[in-house]
DNA sequence: CCATAATGATTACAAAATGGAACGATTGTC
DNA sequence: GACAATCGTTCCATTTTGTAATCATTATGG
Protein backbone atom coordinates (compact mmCIF):
# COMPACT_ATOMS: atom_id res chain seq x y z
CA UNK A 1 0.00 0.00 0.00
CA UNK A 2 2.80 2.14 0.71
CA UNK A 3 3.96 2.98 -3.08
CA UNK A 4 0.35 2.70 -4.49
CA UNK A 5 -0.22 6.32 -3.59
CA UNK A 6 2.43 7.62 -5.95
CA UNK A 7 0.59 5.14 -8.89
CA UNK A 8 -2.75 6.74 -7.81
CA UNK A 9 -1.24 10.06 -7.65
CA UNK A 10 0.10 9.54 -11.51
CA UNK A 11 -3.21 8.10 -12.46
CA UNK A 12 -4.51 11.24 -11.20
CA UNK A 13 -2.17 13.87 -12.78
CA UNK A 14 -2.15 11.63 -16.15
CA UNK A 15 -6.21 11.24 -16.82
CA UNK A 16 -6.39 15.39 -17.14
CA UNK A 17 -4.29 15.37 -20.06
CA UNK A 18 -3.98 13.38 -22.95
CA UNK A 19 -1.57 9.88 -23.22
CA UNK A 20 2.00 11.13 -24.43
CA UNK A 21 0.59 14.53 -23.65
CA UNK A 22 0.90 14.68 -20.02
CA UNK A 23 2.61 17.21 -18.28
CA UNK A 24 5.57 16.29 -16.62
CA UNK A 25 6.86 19.89 -15.08
CA UNK A 26 9.34 21.87 -16.92
CA UNK A 27 12.59 21.15 -18.05
CA UNK A 28 14.03 22.60 -14.41
CA UNK A 29 11.81 19.74 -12.88
CA UNK A 30 12.35 16.91 -14.99
CA UNK A 31 16.24 17.51 -14.47
CA UNK A 32 15.83 17.50 -10.88
CA UNK A 33 13.90 14.55 -11.22
CA UNK A 34 15.80 12.54 -13.27
CA UNK A 35 19.07 13.85 -11.61
CA UNK A 36 17.50 12.59 -7.90
CA UNK A 37 16.53 9.49 -9.60
CA UNK A 38 19.87 8.56 -11.57
CA UNK A 39 21.81 9.41 -8.71
CA UNK A 40 19.85 6.82 -6.50
CA UNK A 41 20.34 4.33 -9.57
CA UNK A 42 23.84 4.82 -9.41
CA UNK A 43 24.32 5.01 -5.46
CA UNK A 44 22.61 1.18 -5.47
CA UNK A 45 24.84 0.41 -8.11
CA UNK A 46 28.56 1.23 -6.83
CA UNK A 47 27.28 -0.24 -3.38
CA UNK A 48 28.08 -3.39 -4.74
CA UNK A 49 31.45 -1.90 -5.03
CA UNK A 50 31.14 -1.07 -1.18
CA UNK A 51 31.54 2.55 -2.20
CA UNK A 52 29.16 5.49 -1.46
CA UNK A 53 29.01 8.56 -4.61
CA UNK A 54 31.30 10.32 -2.51
CA UNK A 55 33.76 8.05 -2.56
CA UNK A 56 33.53 7.38 -5.91
CA UNK A 57 33.82 11.00 -6.62
CA UNK A 58 37.14 10.92 -4.68
CA UNK A 59 38.70 8.42 -6.79
CA UNK A 60 37.44 9.79 -10.22
CA UNK A 61 39.07 12.74 -9.43
CA UNK A 62 42.29 11.24 -8.44
CA UNK A 63 42.04 9.29 -11.69
CA UNK A 64 42.30 12.07 -13.48
CA UNK A 65 43.90 14.53 -11.42
CA UNK A 66 46.61 12.56 -8.66
CA UNK A 67 48.56 14.53 -6.17
CA UNK A 68 45.84 16.86 -4.87
CA UNK A 69 46.12 18.26 -1.42
CA UNK A 70 43.09 17.21 0.71
CA UNK A 71 41.79 20.91 1.39
CA UNK A 72 41.19 21.25 -3.38
CA UNK A 73 39.06 17.78 -2.90
CA UNK A 74 37.48 18.31 0.05
CA UNK A 75 35.96 21.85 -1.35
CA UNK A 76 35.47 20.04 -4.98
CA UNK A 77 33.58 16.89 -2.96
CA UNK A 78 31.82 19.88 -1.07
CA UNK A 79 32.69 18.91 2.40
CA UNK A 80 34.08 20.90 5.30
CA UNK A 81 37.78 19.42 5.66
CA UNK A 82 37.23 18.52 9.26
CA UNK A 83 35.07 15.79 7.83
CA UNK A 84 37.36 14.92 4.59
CA UNK A 85 40.11 13.65 6.96
CA UNK A 86 37.87 10.39 8.12
CA UNK A 87 36.19 10.27 5.42
CA UNK A 88 39.99 9.46 3.57
CA UNK A 89 40.96 7.46 6.34
CA UNK A 90 38.71 4.80 5.48
CA UNK A 91 39.77 4.74 1.99
CA UNK A 92 43.25 4.29 3.03
CA UNK A 93 42.59 1.59 5.60
CA UNK A 94 40.98 -0.43 2.71
CA UNK A 95 44.07 0.18 0.64
CA UNK A 96 42.61 2.12 -2.01
CA UNK A 97 44.29 5.68 -1.75
CA UNK A 98 47.96 6.64 -0.49
CA UNK A 99 48.87 9.69 1.59
CA UNK A 100 52.09 11.08 0.62
CA UNK A 101 53.85 14.14 1.91
CA UNK A 102 54.65 16.72 -0.13
CA UNK A 103 58.23 17.49 -0.10
CA UNK A 104 57.80 21.62 -1.25
CA UNK A 105 55.23 21.63 1.14
CA UNK A 106 55.25 19.55 4.54
CA UNK A 107 51.72 20.74 5.43
CA UNK A 108 50.26 18.96 2.52
CA UNK A 109 49.39 15.94 1.36
CA UNK A 110 49.40 14.15 -1.73
CA UNK A 111 47.02 11.63 -2.17
CA UNK A 112 47.21 9.21 -4.44
CA UNK A 113 45.58 6.05 -5.81
CA UNK A 114 47.17 3.00 -5.00
CA UNK A 115 47.16 -0.18 -7.35
CA UNK A 116 43.97 -1.40 -5.90
CA UNK A 117 42.53 1.85 -6.29
CA UNK A 118 43.14 1.98 -9.84
CA UNK A 119 41.40 -1.43 -9.96
CA UNK A 120 38.39 -0.21 -8.60
CA UNK A 121 38.30 2.61 -10.54
CA UNK A 122 38.13 0.81 -13.73
CA UNK A 123 35.27 -1.31 -12.19
CA UNK A 124 33.38 1.82 -11.31
CA UNK A 125 34.08 3.33 -14.50
CA UNK A 126 32.29 -0.10 -16.12
CA UNK A 127 29.60 0.72 -13.92
CA UNK A 128 28.91 4.29 -15.03
CA UNK A 129 28.75 3.12 -18.63
CA UNK A 130 25.95 0.42 -17.00
CA UNK A 131 24.46 3.91 -15.70
CA UNK A 132 24.36 5.69 -18.69
CA UNK A 133 22.92 2.60 -21.05
CA UNK A 134 20.40 2.17 -17.95
CA UNK A 135 19.62 6.00 -18.10
CA UNK A 136 19.32 6.45 -21.21
CA UNK A 137 17.59 3.17 -22.75
CA UNK A 138 14.40 5.24 -24.10
CA UNK A 139 16.58 7.07 -26.66
CA UNK A 140 18.05 6.70 -29.87
CA UNK A 141 22.10 7.06 -30.27
CA UNK A 142 21.10 10.20 -32.14
CA UNK A 143 18.83 11.50 -29.75
CA UNK A 144 21.46 10.24 -27.02
CA UNK A 145 24.48 12.66 -28.90
CA UNK A 146 21.42 15.31 -28.87
CA UNK A 147 20.32 15.35 -25.33
CA UNK A 148 24.28 15.32 -24.07
CA UNK A 149 25.05 18.56 -26.49
CA UNK A 150 21.82 20.18 -25.20
CA UNK A 151 22.65 19.59 -21.39
CA UNK A 152 26.39 20.09 -22.13
CA UNK A 153 25.83 23.69 -23.16
CA UNK A 154 23.55 24.25 -19.97
CA UNK A 155 26.16 23.05 -18.10
CA UNK A 156 28.40 25.37 -19.56
CA UNK A 157 26.36 28.57 -19.58
CA UNK A 158 25.74 27.72 -16.30
CA UNK A 159 29.59 27.67 -15.87
CA UNK A 160 29.83 24.31 -14.05
CA UNK A 161 33.17 23.23 -14.04
CA UNK A 162 33.20 19.62 -15.89
CA UNK A 163 33.11 16.50 -14.03
CA UNK A 164 32.72 17.86 -10.62
CA UNK A 165 29.26 16.98 -8.93
CA UNK A 166 27.96 20.22 -6.78
CA UNK A 167 26.96 17.52 -4.20
CA UNK A 168 23.48 17.66 -2.56
CA UNK A 169 24.17 19.78 0.52
CA UNK A 170 21.53 22.02 1.34
CA UNK A 171 21.28 25.39 1.45
CA UNK A 172 22.12 26.93 5.03
CA UNK A 173 20.72 30.38 5.88
CA UNK B 1 41.76 31.03 -3.13
CA UNK B 2 38.48 28.75 -2.05
CA UNK B 3 36.86 28.58 -5.17
CA UNK B 4 39.62 29.24 -7.22
CA UNK B 5 40.81 25.53 -6.87
CA UNK B 6 38.24 24.26 -9.20
CA UNK B 7 38.68 26.73 -12.04
CA UNK B 8 41.75 25.28 -12.02
CA UNK B 9 40.46 22.25 -12.27
CA UNK B 10 38.30 22.97 -14.77
CA UNK B 11 40.95 24.32 -16.73
CA UNK B 12 42.81 21.57 -16.47
CA UNK B 13 39.83 19.41 -17.93
CA UNK B 14 39.50 21.62 -20.98
CA UNK B 15 43.50 21.81 -21.80
CA UNK B 16 42.99 18.67 -22.92
CA UNK B 17 40.33 18.66 -25.95
CA UNK B 18 39.05 20.87 -28.43
CA UNK B 19 37.32 24.01 -26.61
CA UNK B 20 33.89 23.03 -27.69
CA UNK B 21 33.83 19.99 -27.17
CA UNK B 22 35.43 18.94 -24.08
CA UNK B 23 34.66 16.20 -22.39
CA UNK B 24 31.92 16.81 -19.67
CA UNK B 25 30.90 13.08 -19.25
CA UNK B 26 27.94 10.94 -20.58
CA UNK B 27 24.02 12.37 -20.01
CA UNK B 28 23.83 10.54 -16.59
CA UNK B 29 26.44 12.81 -15.03
CA UNK B 30 25.40 15.64 -16.55
CA UNK B 31 21.81 14.85 -15.39
CA UNK B 32 23.06 14.63 -11.65
CA UNK B 33 25.32 17.55 -11.79
CA UNK B 34 22.71 19.92 -13.68
CA UNK B 35 20.05 18.41 -11.27
CA UNK B 36 21.36 18.88 -8.24
CA UNK B 37 23.05 22.57 -9.42
CA UNK B 38 19.17 23.84 -10.13
CA UNK B 39 17.98 22.13 -6.88
CA UNK B 40 20.40 24.30 -5.24
CA UNK B 41 19.40 27.81 -7.29
CA UNK B 42 16.01 26.69 -6.91
CA UNK B 43 16.20 26.90 -2.90
CA UNK B 44 17.79 30.13 -2.76
CA UNK B 45 15.41 31.41 -4.58
CA UNK B 46 12.58 30.11 -2.87
CA UNK B 47 14.81 30.67 0.32
CA UNK B 48 13.63 34.70 0.11
CA UNK B 49 9.94 33.00 0.39
CA UNK B 50 11.01 31.53 3.38
CA UNK B 51 10.65 27.96 1.61
CA UNK B 52 12.97 24.97 1.56
CA UNK B 53 12.58 22.62 -1.05
CA UNK B 54 10.37 19.98 0.83
CA UNK B 55 8.09 22.37 1.89
CA UNK B 56 7.71 24.10 -1.57
CA UNK B 57 6.86 20.39 -2.34
CA UNK B 58 4.06 20.35 -0.13
CA UNK B 59 2.44 23.32 -0.95
CA UNK B 60 2.62 22.37 -4.63
CA UNK B 61 1.20 18.68 -3.82
CA UNK B 62 -1.50 20.36 -1.79
CA UNK B 63 -2.35 23.03 -4.94
CA UNK B 64 -2.93 19.69 -7.35
CA UNK B 65 -5.00 17.77 -4.73
CA UNK B 66 -6.40 18.60 -1.43
CA UNK B 67 -7.24 17.14 1.45
CA UNK B 68 -4.77 14.19 1.32
CA UNK B 69 -3.94 12.54 4.65
CA UNK B 70 -0.41 13.34 6.17
CA UNK B 71 0.79 9.49 5.33
CA UNK B 72 -0.20 10.09 2.07
CA UNK B 73 2.22 13.08 1.60
CA UNK B 74 4.85 12.01 3.93
CA UNK B 75 5.47 8.93 1.48
CA UNK B 76 5.43 11.40 -1.76
CA UNK B 77 7.66 13.61 0.02
CA UNK B 78 9.81 10.32 0.90
CA UNK B 79 10.08 11.32 4.81
CA UNK B 80 8.90 9.04 7.61
CA UNK B 81 5.63 9.93 9.16
CA UNK B 82 7.05 10.47 12.18
CA UNK B 83 9.07 13.53 10.66
CA UNK B 84 6.59 14.75 8.48
CA UNK B 85 4.41 16.08 12.42
CA UNK B 86 6.72 18.29 12.76
CA UNK B 87 6.82 19.41 9.21
CA UNK B 88 3.53 20.10 9.01
CA UNK B 89 3.53 21.83 12.25
CA UNK B 90 5.52 24.63 10.85
CA UNK B 91 3.55 25.26 8.00
CA UNK B 92 0.53 25.29 9.97
CA UNK B 93 1.85 27.52 12.82
CA UNK B 94 2.62 30.28 9.50
CA UNK B 95 -0.69 29.97 8.60
CA UNK B 96 -0.01 27.87 5.13
CA UNK B 97 -2.24 24.71 5.79
CA UNK B 98 -5.02 23.40 7.38
CA UNK B 99 -5.54 20.19 9.61
CA UNK B 100 -8.81 18.99 8.94
CA UNK B 101 -10.52 16.17 10.43
CA UNK B 102 -11.83 13.51 8.36
CA UNK B 103 -15.24 12.98 9.36
CA UNK B 104 -15.76 9.85 7.68
CA UNK B 105 -12.75 8.30 8.97
CA UNK B 106 -11.45 9.84 11.78
CA UNK B 107 -8.26 8.63 12.40
CA UNK B 108 -7.11 11.15 9.30
CA UNK B 109 -6.68 14.52 8.95
CA UNK B 110 -7.17 16.16 5.30
CA UNK B 111 -4.88 18.97 4.68
CA UNK B 112 -5.65 21.84 2.96
CA UNK B 113 -4.03 25.09 1.78
CA UNK B 114 -5.20 28.13 3.62
CA UNK B 115 -5.79 31.52 1.40
CA UNK B 116 -2.29 32.34 2.61
CA UNK B 117 -0.81 29.26 1.45
CA UNK B 118 -2.87 29.68 -2.08
CA UNK B 119 -1.31 32.97 -2.24
CA UNK B 120 2.14 32.30 -1.40
CA UNK B 121 2.05 29.12 -3.82
CA UNK B 122 0.87 31.76 -6.79
CA UNK B 123 4.64 33.12 -5.76
CA UNK B 124 6.19 30.01 -5.32
CA UNK B 125 4.89 29.20 -9.58
CA UNK B 126 6.32 33.15 -10.80
CA UNK B 127 9.92 31.20 -8.94
CA UNK B 128 9.56 28.19 -10.76
CA UNK B 129 8.91 30.23 -13.91
CA UNK B 130 11.85 32.51 -13.21
CA UNK B 131 13.98 29.03 -12.02
CA UNK B 132 13.50 27.90 -15.64
CA UNK B 133 14.24 30.35 -17.65
CA UNK B 134 17.25 31.00 -15.88
CA UNK B 135 18.04 27.26 -16.01
CA UNK B 136 17.19 27.28 -19.84
CA UNK B 137 18.66 30.60 -21.08
CA UNK B 138 21.15 28.82 -23.34
CA UNK B 139 18.57 27.38 -25.58
CA UNK B 140 16.68 28.60 -28.32
CA UNK B 141 12.98 27.69 -27.84
CA UNK B 142 13.23 24.81 -30.04
CA UNK B 143 15.81 23.18 -28.34
CA UNK B 144 13.84 24.16 -24.99
CA UNK B 145 10.95 21.89 -26.34
CA UNK B 146 13.05 19.13 -27.47
CA UNK B 147 14.76 19.12 -24.09
CA UNK B 148 11.54 18.74 -22.67
CA UNK B 149 10.41 16.12 -24.74
CA UNK B 150 13.23 13.79 -24.39
CA UNK B 151 13.83 14.38 -20.83
CA UNK B 152 9.81 13.40 -20.09
CA UNK B 153 10.19 10.17 -22.59
CA UNK B 154 13.40 9.39 -19.99
CA UNK B 155 10.94 10.03 -16.96
CA UNK B 156 8.63 8.04 -18.04
CA UNK B 157 10.67 5.02 -19.81
CA UNK B 158 12.11 5.19 -15.79
CA UNK B 159 8.64 4.69 -14.31
CA UNK B 160 8.41 8.61 -12.68
CA UNK B 161 5.62 9.59 -11.04
CA UNK B 162 4.80 13.02 -13.44
CA UNK B 163 5.40 16.13 -10.86
CA UNK B 164 6.65 13.43 -7.74
CA UNK B 165 10.39 14.30 -7.02
CA UNK B 166 12.21 11.23 -5.73
CA UNK B 167 14.09 13.45 -3.18
CA UNK B 168 17.62 13.26 -2.55
CA UNK B 169 17.81 10.91 0.15
CA UNK B 170 20.20 8.34 0.79
CA UNK B 171 20.59 5.27 0.52
CA UNK B 172 20.90 3.06 3.52
CA UNK B 173 22.70 -0.35 3.69
C1' DC C 1 65.93 37.69 9.59
C1' DC C 2 62.53 37.68 12.76
C1' DA C 3 57.61 38.55 14.18
C1' DT C 4 53.24 37.78 12.56
C1' DA C 5 49.75 36.28 9.58
C1' DA C 6 48.06 32.56 6.78
C1' DT C 7 47.38 27.78 5.45
C1' DG C 8 46.86 22.55 5.67
C1' DA C 9 45.61 18.67 8.44
C1' DT C 10 43.56 17.23 12.48
C1' DT C 11 40.72 16.92 16.68
C1' DA C 12 36.89 18.15 19.58
C1' DC C 13 32.35 19.25 20.01
C1' DA C 14 27.76 21.00 19.65
C1' DA C 15 23.80 21.35 16.82
C1' DA C 16 20.74 19.33 13.55
C1' DA C 17 18.71 15.71 10.81
C1' DT C 18 17.37 11.13 10.38
C1' DG C 19 14.52 6.85 10.82
C1' DG C 20 12.71 3.20 13.86
C1' DA C 21 9.97 1.77 17.75
C1' DA C 22 6.25 2.36 20.75
C1' DC C 23 1.70 4.33 21.96
C1' DG C 24 -3.24 5.83 21.90
C1' DA C 25 -7.18 6.47 19.08
C1' DT C 26 -9.86 4.76 15.44
C1' DT C 27 -11.36 1.60 11.91
C1' DG C 28 -11.66 -2.79 9.31
C1' DT C 29 -12.15 -7.95 9.67
C1' DC C 30 -13.80 -12.34 11.06
C1' DG D 1 -16.98 -8.39 20.25
C1' DA D 2 -12.03 -9.83 19.88
C1' DC D 3 -8.15 -8.90 17.07
C1' DA D 4 -5.34 -7.06 13.49
C1' DA D 5 -4.32 -2.92 10.90
C1' DT D 6 -3.89 2.07 10.16
C1' DC D 7 -3.15 7.04 11.20
C1' DG D 8 -1.13 10.56 13.79
C1' DT D 9 2.01 11.35 17.32
C1' DT D 10 5.80 11.19 20.69
C1' DC D 11 10.16 9.46 22.07
C1' DC D 12 14.76 8.32 21.31
C1' DA D 13 19.19 6.51 19.62
C1' DT D 14 22.06 7.03 15.80
C1' DT D 15 24.12 9.44 12.23
C1' DT D 16 25.31 13.47 9.89
C1' DT D 17 26.66 18.02 9.81
C1' DG D 18 29.61 22.34 10.27
C1' DT D 19 32.30 25.48 13.37
C1' DA D 20 35.91 26.43 16.42
C1' DA D 21 40.24 25.40 18.42
C1' DT D 22 44.93 23.25 17.82
C1' DC D 23 49.45 22.10 15.91
C1' DA D 24 52.78 22.14 12.38
C1' DT D 25 54.44 24.46 8.50
C1' DT D 26 54.97 28.15 5.23
C1' DA D 27 54.38 32.88 3.38
C1' DT D 28 54.76 37.95 4.32
C1' DG D 29 56.88 42.30 5.14
C1' DG D 30 59.15 45.57 7.82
Amino acid sequence: MERLSIVYHAAMSMSRAHEGTESRGGAAFLLAQLGAHGAQLFAQRIAELDLTPAQAGLLRLLGRSPGRSQRELADQLGMPASRFVPFADKLEERGLIERRRNTSDRRLYALHLTDKGLELLAELRKAGAAHEQEMCQGLTPEEHRQLIDLLGRMARQQQLAPGVHPGYRSIRR
